[in-house]
Order: structure tokens, then C-alpha cells, then sequence
RNA sequence: GCCGAUGUAGCUCAAAGGUAGAGCAACUGACUUGUAAUCAGUAGGUUGCGAGUUCGAUUCUCGCCAUCGGCUCCA
């Protein structure tokens, strides 16, 4: 009959009677920002009794748990202040989120932004009330009655597909809800929130089931830091790519074509220098560029699957012959019309084809940067990020089972490669493993995704494993970079595909004389580039490095009395190599200067009379606020130092 | 596609059941300029599109289109 427990608490050991609570133990220690413990690394409420020898930490509010157990709380209690305003809406699930929380309502009502703030409103009475939060514990089947009873069939069924025999409900006031917890031990804990937005949502996630009405907020240890949240969210929505891409020149979007952006000239310019960097890296990495056709018959689909599985996302076409000129998407509809393709692959392995393969020609490495139009529903389309059209460094490699982990491994050193190039330290990498629907063994596929990681490991590259995801066909690679909202945009790509060797009979002969069925490797390094031009553009800002710049020298006179030296001087960068302009405008300094700021050219060079007498220039560099003096030459010297990538 | 919101001049935003206004940009002129906005003038809009209600709609209602935030999907 231990009646006792010995509890560790940081340096300390105590014996305490069993049934002590947390905040019990931690008393003295027990400041306002202390909101839940850890015991035994498993975090709890303050009022959990203690029964067993554990060690306890205290969990702040300003910690990341901490937060966590802040935003859940929230959430709760405005889940509260949502079923006391809207009886009979019933509540469903509130998670945590990255910079937040939400809660998914069943209301009569979808919830609109203007029932926000009166939920605002009701959550600070209820704070303000500061309700303490208790957790009991019940029997499952009891839970089922209690939820039964109060017609909230959403955490039924979630009750229901609880394994455990005992589960615990919070009860705040004359409110609750089933869950795990932990908790703030009262509602005044929660001063800094916000509610952010109202979004559908489908129960699980599922377009079959009810849309429900989820309400998105977030919530702080303090207002301070809610503030700073806030004033983040701001600073993010200046870096927005669409904003930019406008502000910039770069390119523009038009309801006559949704989703398919028109390319300005300074965007075009980026776009081809990007894809001239992929050349070059092309021509050292052993890949051949190809151009295949844009329309296939509908047939290509039907061999390669995507007439099955990927029609609804293509755009179809009649053929133009056809009197009846009618696109026939049923059933014997790829007999009748064509398609314009939504990936390069189907069309490479024609060229694959074009020969009798044997050992010696694999790998065979085919690239192509065509334009890949996808009908993407419209509801998803997101500027850069998601279009109808885009264009993929895309490549296929074609090689025997045993290259795999090489090719695999060569594209990752490329990844990385490029990736440090254009400025993104931190790429997320995650291998996408066996889907629920897939071909193939289980020992296939064990095979392959050791393959996948054995490359990774080769490279010394962390990833995660995003479990479930891979390709019907195969299993793969994915490479992530946050927006300006931290919002994660897949790019790069790795796919193995045994499938599509099957559906189009590819084969070669190995050195034993034999056929063999190759595998195809699908990958993009900056993936779409209209993505990666959006994602780009975040990330810097549009304060884009000197070799990308679509202006990178701007020569800024002065008064009429320098402007033919500014000519010249531009017209020798221009033949030189470099993207300059002179601004000869009957403008002030001030204003020039604040344009060519706004434009974000990297160099700005301005020439008076007293440079155009001694044949120097005035440089003044991008976000600077001094400016050198120097040479012509020493000019030309500087932006020729800019880095390239290789 | 689904849920919610939005759509006024090239851009950012006002106003209002009785035929819309500002700043910036554009154009014209003056100023000849020293590192993030010189001054003045001119022009620019069937208020996203189409119906309906009304004596009258851009404002109210409905449908469509597009955009934004999500869901789903995905590079």
C-alpha cells in the first residue's frame, strides 16, 4: 500500500502522497505562464493527480507545447462561445495548427466573417469569466450515451473509432467536449486570440461527406506576441507574388485564360534564365533535351493510364475532322479525339521506342521543358503557385533496376546543388511511401523506397517519410520550400514509375543477351518554373540576385547635361553582356533613384557632370544608402564579379 | 467543383436607390535637378457580365464570370 511517490522535479526529489496533483508538486514554482507539466515526457493538466514515481517538468505558455496547449484551449473555448450564440450547432473536430488553430462546425448556417467578431466578443466574456477547466474521465460507451444525448452525432462517430475503453471529456461552465487534452486550468488563461477567417470544410476531409463550416484563428502566450503575429501576417501579404509579379512587370493573369499566366518581357526573362541555368547543369549531369507534341490522340492517354486516371484534369479536344466536332469524354472517347498533354512522359517513351534499347544505352536521360497544361479545378488555382499551363524542367530516365539508387542519388547531389544556388538553404525533403492503391508486390515496394532512402542517406540529406503518399505506380521523393506565409509548395521531385515500361512494353536487350523491362525515374529540379518563379519571388522579395535580375543595371542622368554619357554608358554594359537602361527622364535624382528602388535593380549608377568630366560613375547598390564613386572600368569590374551560378 | 468573401479609372482605395471621387500612374507644360516622390494643367469609368424589381439601379434580388481565404487535388 505505497501511498507515496517519489517525484523528481528539475534537480529535486520528493516523496509526495499519491493522488497529488501537478500543480501540487510544482507549487512555488507555479507562475502565471506555467499552464500544463510534462510527466514523464507525456504532457498533462496542472490538475492531473500524480499516482506513480515520475520526474515533471513545467510546461510555459510561451513554449512551444505551451502554445500548443494555448491554441487547443482556444479553440474549445470557441467552440463554446460558437454552440452558446448558434444552439443546435454541433461541433466536430478543433485542431492545432501551425500558426493556429480551427475548429469544424455542423451549423444551420454556414458561419460568414461578420459572425467573427461577435464570436470574439463571447469568447472574452467567457475568458473573462475564467471558467475552470476540468477533465473527467469516463467509460467509452458512456461517452457515446452522454454525446447521443445531446445530439452531437459528429463525436459519435469519432467515439466510435476510438479503441480505448476509457476517454476523457473538459468540461469549462455548463460546456464540454470529448478530448485528450491537456488543457489550461481555466478559461482566463486565453487573453490573446484572434479569429483569422471562416473556410468550408469536408467531414474527414472527404468531398463525399458534408461541408462543414470551419472558423480558422490563433491565439498567443500574450498580446504582444499575438501582435507581432499579426503584424508578420502583414509583412508576408508585401511579399506576395502576385503583388510583385504586377509591381515588378513581370507577368499578369487575365480572366480570358484562368490560371495561365501571360509572361511580360522582365518575367520572360527570368523564365529563360532559369532554364538556361537547367541547360547548362544538362549538359554536365549527361540529360538530352527533347521537344515532343503538345496533342496526342486520346490513345496515348488510354495506353498510358491518364485517359483513367488524370482525364478530368486534361484539356480534350476534338478532332478538328470530325464534322460532328464534338469532344466525346465517355467511355470510347479516347477513339474519337485528342488531348493536350498534362506531362511529357507518355510522349518520352516513344522516343525510348524509336530504337531497339539495349544496356549500353541506359541510363538515357530525357528532358524537355514544354508547356504542360492541366484543367486544375478553379477553385485551387493561386497565381504562380497553381496555373493551367506550366512548364517542368522535366526529365525521364530510363534505366535498368540496379542504376536506380545511382540515378536517384545523382539527382539529389543536383537538387542540392541547385537548390544552394538559387539561395534556399533549407529545402524539406520526404520520401512518399506505399499508397493504398498501388501496383506491384509489398516486397517491390520495400525494395524501392529502401532504394529512395539509401539515396537520400547517400546524400546526407534528412527527410521524413510522408507515409501513404507515393504514386500508384511507384513510390518518390518530395522536395518543399515555403512561400512568404510559410505556406510549403512542393518543387523537385523524384518518381520511380514501373508501370508506365509496362502499359508501353518498353524493353532492352542486357549484356547476357536477354530483355529486360526498364524503369523510368520521373524528375523536376525547380519543378513547375512557374511555381518555382512564385516561390522564388517570395522568398527574396523580388530583390532577386544580379544574375537574375531582369534589369540589372540602371544609369541614372543627372540633368539633360550628362544624358549622352548615360547613353554611352549603357550601350557599353548592353554590349558587355548586362540587361542596362538609362533613365534620361526630366525627373529629380530622388525620384529616379525611388523607381529604379521600387523596380529592384541591383545596380544603379548615377552619372552628374562631375562624373561625366572625370569619366566615372556614382554606384548605388539595391537597398543601399551610400553610393562610390569610381571608375568605368572599376564598374564594369564590380558587375562582372556578381556571381554566377555555375 | 464545394464553403465563405470580394469585384468602382492602369494601380491603391472613397462615395451613394436620383446617371461616381481622391492619390499614384498616363498625357501636356514649366522647372535642369546629387541618391526613395518638383509644381501646374489635361484626359481617363455604361461601377466584372447578364437578367429581374423599380418612375429610376452602379447600389436591392437572382444567375454567370473572375479573384481572394480555405476544403479537395497537386508541380
Amino acid at each position: 500500500m505505497s501511498a507515496e511517490v517519489r517525484i523528481t522535479v528539475g534537480e529535486e526529489v520528493r516523496t509526495v502522497a499519491s493522488g497529488t496533483s501537478v500543480r501540487d508538486v510544482l507549487d512555488g514554482k507555479l507562475g502565471r505562464d506555467i499552464i500544463a507539466a510534462r510527466v514523464d515526457g507525456k504532457l498533462v493538466d496542472l490538475s492531473r493527480p500524480l499516482e506513480r514515481s515520475a520526474t515533471v517538468e513545467p510546461v510555459s505558455a510561451s513554449s512551444s507545447e505551451g502554445l500548443d496547449v494555448i491554441r487547443h484551449s482556444t479553440a474549445h473555448l470557441m467552440a463554446q462561445a460558437v454552440q452558446a450564440l448558434y444552439p443546435g450547432t454541433q461541433v466536430t473536430i478543433g485542431p492545432t495548427i501551425e500558426d493556429g488553430f480551427f475548429y469544424d462546425f455542423a451549423p444551420s448556417r454556414p458561419f460568414t466573417v461578420e459572425d467573427l467578431p461577435k464570436i470574439e466578443q463571447k469568447m472574452r466574456e467567457l475568458a473573462k469569466a475564467d471558467l475552470k477547466v476540468e477533465r473527467v474521465e469516463l467509460a467509452r460507451d458512456e461517452a457515446i450515451a452522454l454525446f447521443e444525448r445531446m445530439g452531437e452525432k459528429y463525436k459519435v462517430e469519432i467515439l466510435q473509432g476510438i479503441p480505448d475503453e476509457r476517454v476523457s471529456i473538459y468540461r469549462q461552465g455548463d460546456w464540454l467536449d470529448l478530448c485528450r487534452g491537456p488543457h489550461v486550468p481555466s478559461t482566463g488563461y486565453l487573453c490573446a486570440f484572434k479569429l483569422t477567417s471562416v473556410a468550408g470544410a469536408y467531414w474527414r476531409g472527404d468531398e463525399r461527406n458534408a461541408m462543414l463550416s470551419r472558423i480558422y484563428g490563433t491565439a498567443f502566450a500574450d498580446k504582444e506576441a499575438l501582435q507581432e503575429h499579426l503584424a508578420m501576417l502583414e509583412l508576408a501579404r508585401q511579399r506576395d507574388h502576385r503583388k510583385i509579379g504586377r509591381e515588378m512587370g513581370l507577368f499578369l493573369f487575365d480572366p480570358i485564360s484562368p490560371g495561365q499566366p501571360f509572361y511580360l518581357p522582365k518575367g520572360m526573362i527570368i523564365f529563360n534564365l532559369l532554364v538556361e541555368y537547367m541547360r547548362r547543369l544538362y549538359r554536365r549531369y549527361g540529360f538530352n533535351e527533347v521537344i515532343t507534341p503538345q496533342i496526342f490522340k486520346n490513345e496515348l492517354f488510354h495506353v498510358s493510364g491518364h485517359w483513367e486516371n488524370f482525364r478530368d484534369n486534361m484539356f480534350l479536344t476534338p478532332d478538328p475532322e470530325d464534322r460532328e466536332a464534338r469532344v466525346d469524354t465517355g467511355p470510347e472517347g479516347w477513339r474519337v479525339g485528342y488531348g493536350v498533354k498534362p506531362m511529357n512522359c507518355p510522349g518520352h517513351t516513344f522516343i525510348y521506342r524509336a530504337e531497339k534499347r539495349s544496356y549500353r544505352d541506359l541510363p538515357l536521360r530525357i528532358a524537355e521543358f514544354s508547356r504542360l497544361h492541366r484543367a486544375e479545378r478553379s477553385g485551387v488555382l493561386h497565381g504562380l503557385t497553381r496555373v493551367r499551363v506550366m512548364s517542368q524542367d522535366d526529365a525521364h530516365i530510363f534505366c535498368a533496376e540496379e542504376q536506380i539508387e545511382d540515378e536517384v542519388a545523382m539527382n539529389l547531389t543536383m537538387v542540392r546543388e541547385v537548390y544552394s544556388a538559387l539561395g534556399f538553404t533549407e529545402p524539406e525533403f520526404k520520401l512518399a511511401t506505399r499508397p493504398e492503391q498501388h501496383l506491384g508486390t509489398e516486397a517491390q515496394w520495400r525494395t524501392s523506397e529502401e532504394k529512395l532512402a539509401s539515396a537520400l542517406r547517400r546524400n546526407l540529406i534528412q527527410f521524413e517519410i510522408n507515409p501513404g503518399e507515393g504514386a500508384f505506380y511507384g513510390p518518390k521523393i518530395e522536395i518543399y520550400v515555403p512561400d512568404a506565409l510559410k505556406r510549403k509548395w512542393q518543387v523537385a521531385t523524384i518518381q520511380l514509375d514501373y508501370n508506365l515500361p509496362e502499359r508501353f512494353d518498353l524493353k532492352y536487350t542486357t549484356s547476357a543477351g536477354s530483355e529486360a523491362r526498364p524503369v523510368m525515374i520521373h524528375r523536376a529540379i525547380l519543378g513547375s518554373l512557374e511555381r518555382f518563379i512564385g516561390v522564388l519571388l517570395e522568398h527574396t522579395g523580388g530583390v532577386l540576385p544580379f544574375w537574375l535580375a531582369p534589369e540589372q543595371v540602371r544609369v541614372l542622368s543627372l540633368s539633360e547635361k550628362t544624358e549622352s554619357y548615360a547613353r554611352e554608358l549603357t550601350e557599353l554594359l548592353s554590349k558587355l553582356g548586362f540587361r542596362a537602361h538609362a533613365d534620361v527622364r526630366n525627373e529629380k535624382l530622388g525620384f529616379k533613384v525611388r523607381e529604379a528602388e521600387l523596380a529592384k535593380v541591383p545596380f544603379m549608377v548615377v552619372v552628374g557632370e562631375r562624373e561625366a568630366a572625370a569619366r566615372q560613375v556614382s554606384l548605388r547598390l539595391l537597398r543601399g544608402s551610400k553610393s562610390e564613386v569610381m571608375s568605368v572600368e572599376e564598374l564594369v569590374a564590380r558587375a562582372q564579379a556578381e556571381p554566377l551560378p555555375s
